[in-house]
RNA sequence: GGUCCCUUCGUCUAUCGGUUAGGACGCCAGGUUUUCAACCUGGAAAGAGGGGUUCGAUUCCCCUAGGGACUGCCA
């Protein structure tokens, strides 16, 4: 058999919420193997519940998925739209004989759910042999499907083979009461109509799957190929809980994560490509496959995703990740935010994004060049400047102010230099000189604090300790 | 209740009958050291239990236990 057929995934959400970060995992997974197979990703919005659907779920997951950065190809679809088409299908299967109008009133079916379930079998229609002529006038109807007699054995490329006895299935309602289509029956015309080939999806949706088998089959349709990935559970074990991560990937962009991080995090719980932990995107598109994913739930690791994050951290654009870190800290009145600081942060950029795990780590590490100075030292962090540390760095300041070249690797040397001819430990000349200059926030080598302050800025702050009476925090 | 799915270190996973059961996160110890990190080195840590099949089972089969999904005129 000749496969020239061109791959079609899609991810087919229903807008009763944000995107989740199972959906999300869904979305990626399909988005791979359409990209690893140069075929189509497409979005479908699954709207045909009119309560629970709002327009503000669909815009919540549409930029969910533009800033993981999972681009869908054309337009999205909304299922609504296609009522028209469900309706024409469930005429077709009407014609066939393999769907009927059935007449029971919701009691009665409750009734006959009832006896089905004791009997340990699924619900069957009365009206699935009965004559069409004895319908009642005027009354109202569903249409159900005339479930199949003989069972269905779905091949799937995760769960393998899995096998269902006729007797699982009932008579499933196609269009409602009030007319409109059911879920069933509009993903299975929908996934045809729109060429899909194979359906990475939710394994709550398993036994949709030997369903809509047979709704394809009804219609003489070409089955895609299905992938039930399990579902996402919390780091307890436990189903997935609003306090446990169940929330929309818009809160993990609060949380400082970037894109490419959780990517990278969600590809590999429930996927492996032998030991690679870390993928670029290029690296992803090209290794997807089926085979790789896992049949057993995996847990959200919150330590795990924050290392991914960290490598794609040290990864990421300084500009981006300067741009990044103003947003958060756009709120924050307790810094200073200028010209000048701005542009020590950027310069300080690579420095910064190694050190940290996610954008707020980035706020950290960044602190000590945004915090307004005179610092006030107290406790541990004045000490180094009591005895004679104080003299020391006042000695120190002398050098400075007569240092002409502000760079790194001059300023490491003359500190160097500085701590022989005091003969002492360079402990007592970077303590003191840290507490100083960081206020004890958390910086990187002094050299490089140095470097990146300038030397206004460092005998301001040294200034700032020295004048201010010694013995401060007692 | 019924049906179906799942079960390797705490967590994510590798292994596709023969391995000292590997890697990663986390953890512990050590190193580096001017803070906090990062980083480097080392370490502890696993085949749910019981039966088979086999010369040999983590791997194949069955049972049990535990977890999960479905069982809607929701998707």
């Amino acid at each position: 058999m000749q496969n020239t057929q061109k791959i079609i995934t899609r991810f087919a959400p229903s807008p009763t919420g944000f995107l989740h970060i199972g959906g999300a995992r869904t979305a990626l997974f399909n988005y791979l193997f359409a990209k690893h197979h140069g075929g189509a990703f497409k979005l479908r919005i699954e709207d045909t519940d009119r309560e629970r659907s709002t327009p503000e779920a669909v815009a919540a997951i549409l930029e969910g998925l533009t800033w993981l950065g999972l681009e869908w190809d054309g337009e999205a679809v909304s299922q609504y739209d296609n009522a028209p088409r469900h309706h024409a299908v469930v005429d077709e299967l009407i014609a066939r004989g393999k769907a009927f109008k059935c007449y029971c009133s919701p009691d009665e079916v409750e009734a006959l759910r009832e006896t089905a379930f004791a009997e340990g079998r699924a619900l069957r229609s009365p009206w699935r042999d009965r004559d069409p002529s004895e319908a009642p006038a005027d009354a109202p109807y569903v249409v159900r499907f005339r479930a199949s007699d003989e069972g269905v054995t779905l091949h799937d490329a995760v769960q393998g083979e899995v096998k269902w006895a006729a007797k699982e299935f009932d008579d499933l309602v196609l269009l409602r009461a009030d007319g409109n289509p059911t879920y069933n029956l509009a993903v299975v015309v929908d996934d045809h109509d729109m060429g899909v080939t194979h359906i990475i999806r939710g394994d709550d949706h398993l036994v949709n799957g030997a369903r809509q088998a047979q709704i394809y089959a009804a219609l003489d349709w070409d089955l895609p190929q299905f992938a039930h990935i399990p579902l996402i559970h919390g780091p307890d074990g436990k189903k997935l809980s609003k306090r446990h991560g169940a929330l929309g990937v818009e809160a993990y962009r609060d949380m400082g994560y970037l894109p490419e991080g959780m990517r990278n995090y969600l590809l590999r719980l429930g996927w492996a490509h032998g030991d690679q932990e870390l993928f670029s995107d290029d690296e992803m598109v090209q290794a997807f496959s089926l085979s790789g994913l896992n049949k057993a739930p995996g847990r959200l690791d919150f330590d795990k995703m924050a290392h991914v994050n960290a490598h794609h951290m040290r990864l990421a654009d300084d500009q981006r990740l300067f741009d990044l870190l103003m947003a958060h800290l756009a709120d924050r009145d307790d810094l200073r935010l200028d010209e000048i600081t701005k542009a020590w942060v950027l310069r300080a950029m690579p420095i910064l994004k190694a050190r940290a795990k996610t954008i707020p780590e980035l706020a950290d590490q960044a602190e000590f060049m945004l915090k307004p100075r005179p610092f006030v030292l107290t406790g541990k962090l004045a000490k180094p400047l009591q005895d004679d540390g104080a003299q020391r760095m006042a000695r120190l300041r002398a050098v400075f102010a007569d240092h002409q070249d502000w760079s790194e690797d001059a300023l490491s040397e003359a500190l160097k230099t500085f701590a022989e001819a005091e003969e002492v430990g360079f402990g007592k000349i970077g303590q003191p000189l840290r507490a100083c200059l960081t206020g004890g926030s958390p910086a990187p080598d002094m050299g490089i604090v140095l470097a990146i302050l300038g030397q206004d800025e460092t005998l301001a702050r040294l200034d700032d300790q020295l004048n201010s009476s010694p013995g401060t925090g007692q």
